[in-house]
DNA sequence: AGCATTTAGTTTCCATTGGATACCTGGTTC
DNA sequence: GAACCAGGTATCCAATGGAAACTAAATGCT
């Protein structure tokens, strides 16, 4: 179990590496982050950019991954109020191993649909 | 638009690799099938493997790795049925894929507790 | 005979989460 | 003084998640 300690195991409900992974793998983390990670960015343009995010969410969200230490707030005393979140080397580390989760989707779309589409007709099938 | 539909763009809500992220960022998806790409495993057995997860969510993340052609399900005649989960070249690039994540979590989750308790104490500095 | 046990699920119920929408604050422009 | 940005909260309902009970079929134990 010392081993567990030092190196940490997913598997294990209470680890904190379980809790982590609960945090980043996230359909929401993972694609504000990859724009963070671009350039610093603002409150309303995070959620313009990214389609179907809630006000709500995203706040949450951005909230959990300053608390994690990801992004940084910034709040400008313009008028009104500006906020940028900007990427921290923390953040930026994780955001290259993210990064390929995206690539993967766009690379492989074609054949889960492929995949999907024979699994039904399979089911289909097996149903008439 | 057909730079779009060439590349996919998760940024749309409706797009395939949006909806192909939702269901990979998930915690029970890595956890899953990083077990499943070492080696075919029975139900029961990535049960009792993932700590905290249930047989409602591990039926249902199945037969969804299932539809999308990541793992194969395979029932033997024995008694009673075991049924083996073994995973798929597909799975197989997409766990290579998620594991870095798994190690990422693992290897920083000390600068995050860091990270969590810096940002407590300074919200707790605030209240008081 | 009859009851517990095993496997792989499904079903049921309740708590948590997610998302849509409305609202708030504060200063500016028209 | 009404309308309009910004960056959020508050509220409500639907969907999801998880705990636990239940199913089916066959075998072993008593």
């Amino acid at each position: 179990m010392l081993h567990d300690h030092a190196e940490g195991n997913p598997y294990q409900a209470n680890c904190p590496t379980r809790r982590i992974l609960d945090r980043i793998a996230d359909k929401w983390t993972v694609l504000i982050l990859s724009i963070v990670a671009g350039q610093p960015t603002r409150f309303n343009a995070l959620r313009r950019q990214v389609d179907g995010l809630s006000q709500k969410v995203l706040s949450q969200t951005l909230k959990s991954l300053e608390r994690d230490g990801l992004v940084t707030r910034h709040a400008f005393a313009t008028v009104p109020v500006t906020v940028e979140y900007a990427i921290t080397p923390l953040g930026a580390s994780l955001a290259e191993t993210l990064a390929p989760l995206a690539r993967w989707a766009s690379a492989h779309m074609d054949e889960i649909a492929d995949a999907q589409a024979a699994f039904d007709q399979r089911c289909a099938d097996t149903a008439a």
